[in-house]
DNA sequence: CCAGAATTAGGACAAATGTCCTACAGCGCG
DNA sequence: CGCGCTGTAGGACATTTGTCCTAATTCTGG
């Protein structure tokens, strides 16, 4: 078995630990069980705990940087692609109300502990917020892009800790479709922004 | 030392260290250490943490019932008591930029752990939900009371998780303001909608 | 002032934690 | 073959965790 192989398999079962039951609840002990690994296999590749976590931020930034390429590549107006970003609370609902956002909760956790990356997995959020705010100063509001963009991912978060407190999946589709018309009113001029408008 | 004031302080020490801290994070030492009182004596006022998360929980739930009531008596219409309510992400911005929202932040650290209490602590969402709900009642609502509510509880969620990500002060004022013109829009009816628009 | 209850201090306890070490298995290369 | 390197296993280590016990102290009613 390759070392990176290996690695990678660590740090996919960590990726999901710690969205599913939060950085500090997981133990080395629970990665190396769920991964199949002995403790000590497990210090050759991760000397700390940080290390692990550093891993699966730099993961998340990866995967994100992809999504948004896909989301680009595969819708051709701005107000599709996001769309598209909006979509996700629908897509991962059930994950989402019972685990919440995995960049919100990581961020309120890393904060809490206030911990040294804690600015990293912000940089998460900043992935967004740029890529939102391109979408936004190609629809024509470049004077307030990133206001609408921080605006947009505020609803997303939002959605996400309510639909976790009350599990409330009608919730999440009202909140889309109203996050849907609030899209209309903020690009009344686009042609394409009507070409997907509903659930 | 009577045993209720001692009791109370415990809770209060573990309501302070569970925001700033998280629940998982703060250890029985951890509170001891900070109300001055020996592992041997806490143990005599709570046999487990679930017994004081339960104890930090239901003083919230008093807590926040008290805050609701003095919001009624302060403000006469409706449309100021909302404003009241969206207003606790100014007053409070310093702490939540920090630490989150004490509601959010708990709920979905519970969710994650799959802990007992979860359902108790999203009561705490609840209380905010009905008390809005029964405002926009007031102000002619009452088909979509409990949806406004919602998402105005889901506006400040969102809010709190991105300030404490990008501890951006700027962003918290812009949001509110935001609120309450959007407030405006749900009651144009009510005359006394006015009376305090601005931040 | 004193018996008994209420409250506190100071550990004991096993289990779990993050970290670290040593020994061994499998492999390619001389 | 045998040397050395990479990867793995298993456990040692001190510390901390939540929980629990016992002995001392403080308080209170008679």
């Amino acid at each position: 078995m390759g070392a990176s192989e290996t690695r990678q398999q660590i740090v996919d079962v960590a990726d999901r630990l710690f969205y599913e039951r939060g950085f500090e609840a997981t133990s080395f002990a629970d990665i190396a069980r769920d991964a199949g690994l002995s403790r000590g296999n497990f210090y050759y590749h991760f000397k700390t705990k940080d290390e692990i976590l550093a891993a699966v931020i730099g993961g998340r930034v990866e995967k994100t940087r992809a999504i948004l390429e896909a989301w680009a590549r595969n819708a051709d107006s701005p107000a599709d692609r996001i769309r598209s970003f909006v979509h996700i609370l629908i897509t991962n609902r059930t994950r989402i109300m019972a685990h919440g956002c995995p960049v919100g909760t990581l961020c309120n956790e890393l904060a809490k502990l206030d911990h040294a990356a804690k600015e990293d997995a912000a940089r998460l959020f900043s992935l967004f917020r740029d890529w939102l705010a391109r979408q936004f100063a190609m629809l024509g509001r470049e004077a307030d892009a990133d206001a609408l963009a921080l605006h947009l991912l505020m609803r997303s978060q939002g959605v996400a800790v309510l639909a976790t407190a009350f599990r409330d999946e009608a919730f999440i589709y009202r909140e889309v479709s109203d996050m849907e018309a609030w899209l209309q009113t903020q690009c009344p001029a686009t042609s394409l922004s009507r070409s997907r408008q509903s659930v």
